[in-house]
DNA sequence: GTCTATATTGTGATAGAC
DNA sequence: GTCTATCACAATATAGAC
């Protein structure tokens, strides 16, 4: 039974491997098996068919990504806290998932009906209830800060739509910015980390009165 | 041949909704013979693979997007109107196109080697040859409006990284956003008309010293 | 150019031994 | 739990008539 997660854990990370480079559909079962080192027939003992054993492997990652965000999004530290925060996850876990966002938010579009069931069991609570409180939350901070004149008005939702896509799109489009800036070996990396550093204050200056 | 081309168009249309809603791999040659009102075979005939014809419709998709805004980052436009002309450019064109954005991301990840010869026989120039012109021209005008005190000092990067991120990522993870936003009918529509009167503000106010 | 019919291979999934 | 062998069908691609 340490073998069977053991095992269960390879096929998983095999197939993590071959869907963030080929989609879900692209991914060939023999390739995961084959990067497992185990038999076609192991994974649908493991997962039964194709489609849950990409669940299963969508779910593992989200798990990482979604709780904490929402978290601190909807925690009670203060305002620029939470944007370094944000910036900080991201920007630390992002870099060890090349393809990750990108095959998240396709799957996302191809199958967005899962998703309110998939928050649920992800969060244990239905995706509303985070949805609100994440919201009202952020709606009373923002607010508190504009009376205090510390900021500017901003709706919560471009105050969140810019965190996440600052933080995201570079990596879910890396292809496209590496080919527009000439990138070469490495240069990526120096960009993401120069982005560590500035990234929130970048964000944070925008909000100024 | 009047016919001829129609008939190709409405293939490509059909290929088009289906590689968006399923992707390349996930959508099936059947699928879009049956949209586009004629046998499969005949998909073969006009692109001869089921490849060919997704190359097809992601340049004359890319076709659309990337030139504009390449040729205004590169343009001798002042900066400011730049960024207020790309945040337009995006902001009317990706709200007709939903799933565009994600599905360019992942098969850019799932194929990025066809990626140079791509952005090539796009534009008729190397990518390096783009890229470094689109950079120099954006270099000299951040150098030069940090110089005259009239912004911050960024890295061309990041620069470019931020603009692109904020115009794009809400369309690529719309329906993540939707979600965390409890959106109902209709408020992602008025959330991008919200958008598109502020964002360049907003990326603006992030460049002031 | 467009169709019907068919070839052929790829691929997810299962049966059953060990 | 893991394997070998195999099924059943889905799906791309082609041949050839009209």
């Amino acid at each position: 039974m340490s073998d069977e997660t053991e095992t269960r854990d390879r096929i998983l990370d095999a197939a993590r491997s071959a869907f963030l480079r080929h989609g879900t559909s692209g991914a060939r079962m023999q390739e995961i098996a084959d990067a497992a080192d185990v038999n076609k027939a192991l994974l649908h003992y493991y997962f039964r068919t194709k489609d849950r054993l990409a669940e299963a492997v969508f779910t593992r990652e989200a798990r990482r990504l979604l709780p904490p965000v929402l978290e601190t999004l909807g925690s009670e530290m203060p305002l620029d806290e939470k944007v370094r925060r944000v910036v900080e996850l991201y920007l630390e876990v992002l870099p060890e998932a090349p393809g990750l966002p990108a095959y998240v938010m396709a799957e996302m579009h191809y199958h967005p009906e899962r998703l309110p069931a998939f928050v649920e069991s992800l969060t244990g609570a239905t995706p509303q209830a985070h949805g609100t409180r994440v919201r009202r939350q952020l709606d009373a901070q923002i607010a508190a800060e504009v009376e205090a004149g510390r900021i500017r008005p901003i709706a919560t939702e471009q105050f969140m739509a810019n965190l996440i896509s600052l933080c995201i799109f570079p990596f879910a489009a890396r292809p496209m910015l590496q080919l527009m800036m000439g990138h070469r070996e490495g240069d990526f990396e120096a960009f993401v980390e120069d982005r560590r550093e500035r990234l929130a204050d970048f964000f944070l200056r925008s909000l100024r009165p």
